[in-house]
DNA sequence: TTGTAGGCGTTATCAC
DNA sequence: GTGATAACGCCTACAA
């Protein structure tokens, strides 16, 4: 088993000191050039490299690392977010270190313990929907840490939010302007942060748009793609209502699949765009978030913070966007496939 | 400024030595109970956190971390992959760093260049389509190295491979059973190896099938999903071709939105499954990899690598699957929407 | 069962 | 400009 050749071996190879081999490796200018050479030739040979870990020990020197603790790595919206933040770190010299909690809490801290542990230089992180980790108790110091997704359960940290209620409000008058009167909301538990605010849009907009929009009709159990397929052919099947408000992808998804088995549609909007919203027929008006805005605004703060940004704290809450592509009007005739 | 507490500080807080907090924090069980108990306070008092990276630099030790350089994060081919693996990592107590190097060599290199430095115990790769690095003169020790999607380049690496060639050749002759006769390759640049690969089955396919299925009409600059729509659309208006082989998403997602921008299509089976193509009218068909297995796959093998597999090194070819949803087959009628 | 001495690879201090 | 020497936080001998 061969062992990573260190300064030492350098220095004893060059027939220098060990500290002038440092002095090389960090580039620093103060060096005889015939040292140099020697000391480069000799690198080459051994095929030295750095040892980053090694060096990161020292005080005021750390890993250039950043840690990321998300719910689920494959759904596309985290993907995103993750690009976006990996990308800002990497432009400042940072790597990412991801981990996926799958929403469990205490996977959540289990994570994010180990990453306090490796002394990653931030963290950010979407925090389960039944957080059980008290930032506040958590022993000082904590390196910058930015809150996705969620509002901040204490003082020490940023935040980076989508207008979720106003964007859920902004897809709901859609549906009332299009002439919808049971306008029904097909969303996952009400446990989660966002889905709550989506609600809140959905209600705020319903009471805004006064009787003429009808009472709310409020369906929860869309957990999976599937479940909303389920639910939205039952919605179809009696005729409770006469749109719908999906508030997020896979709700979406499942009822314009259900749309499909059925042969027929009602006015749609949803929250969250994605790839083939253009594809569907109408194509598929949605309240997009600029997800990339959020993983670059949130990679920023934990850099800003660690340049020395010290201003106080704060939830950044971003706009989102709604795009009418034409799901949001009934059908022309009478119900053309969806 | 707060300072990380070590173990000295806890050692002098509980009244014992150094070498004692570490046997307890390291849950080594020759120790009394007396001090055990005070050495938990002291911890607790005092909010120790230990520092596995300073625990790294010991011989033996290590970060348990694994790097994965992939080409694009936001991808959900990669991302997919990224949670597989890192879904293995964590059940054996391994992080991972993400990276994405954009399909550049020099950002490929630097990447994993500073994976090496920060002594990563292993690496999974997804190589750029052109290679710049040449593992052979990188000196050892390397930690256990996988590459995805692209033929090791040198002998001491693993590799995981999809059977590219067979998926495309089953995709190719399943549109000749549909009684096409002029079938494009729609895809993106020979440069990339698994583009070149897929290319071989489709002319392969083609070449078996004999004179009644044409001759290769080969599109290789759908680059895009929106380059992919306009070649599309130039091939539907000039009826070069009566079928499609869209050898990747973008270019399958491309081809759609050409059909519905020329109210018809013609067969087509796509490269990839994604999560809408139920959604289509009729539903798309695809080569599907398992992706998840391949990520799995890589892990395992670095991870037994790690655990001290020393058999020789070998190449992966994981099966890909025909899923045949109805595009494969021509328009009922005269040429339905698609 | 506990403590002391030494070293992991690197960088900082401070003489020369 | 260069090089001993002492940290950094932790762990492995080995001794008590």
């Amino acid at each position: 088993m061969l062992r990573n050749p260190t300064m030492k071996d350098v220095a004893h190879e060059a027939g220098v000191s060990l500290k002038t081999v440092s002095r090389h490796v960090n580039g620093e200018t103060n060096i005889d050039p015939g040292l140099a050479e020697r000391i480069s030739a000799a690198i080459a040979k051994l095929g030295y490299r750095r040892n980053l870990s090694a060096a990161s020990i020292r005080p005021g020197r750390t890993g250039k690392t950043i840690g990321l603790v998300i719910s689920d790595l494959a759904n596309p919206y985290y993907s995103t977010l993750a690009r976006a933040i990996e990308s800002v770190a990497d432009a400042a010299g940072y790597l990412v270190t991801i981990a996926s909690s799958e929403e469990d809490g205490r996977r959540h801290d289990r994570l994010v313990d180990r990453l306090l542990e490796q002394r990653v230089d931030g963290l950010i992180v979407v925090p389960p929907r039944r957080a059980t980790r008290d930032w506040s108790e958590v022993a000082a110091p904590i390196p910058p840490l930015v809150v996705l997704d969620r509002p901040v359960p204490y003082g020490g940290a940023d935040a980076v939010l989508a207008d979720n209620a106003g964007g859920a409000r902004a897809a709901t008058l859609a549906l009332v302007a299009g002439g919808a009167r049971r306008i029904a909301f097909v969303g996952d538990s009400p446990d989660i942060y966002t889905m709550r605010e989506r609600h809140a849009g959905y209600a705020a907009a319903l009471a805004e748009a006064g009787p003429a929009a009808g009472a709310p009709l409020t369906i929860t159990t869309a957990h999976t793609r599937e479940q909303a397929e389920r639910e939205v052919g039952g919605v179809l099947r009696d005729g409770r209502a006469d749109a719908l408000f999906t508030a997020n992808n896979r709700a979406t998804i499942g009822a314009l699949l259900a749309f499909r088995t059925a042969g027929r549609r009602v006015p749609l909007v949803g929250f969250d765009d994605f790839e083939t919203a253009l594809l569907g027929d109408p194509p598929v008006s949605v309240v997009s978030q600029d997800v990339e805005l959020m993983g670059r605004t949130a990679a920023g703060l934990v850099l800003g913070r660690l340049n020395g940004d010290t201003s106080a704290f704060a939830t950044r809450v971003l706009p989102t966007r709604l795009i009418l592509r034409g799901s949001e009007r009934p059908p022309a005739g009478r119900g053309s496939a969806g």
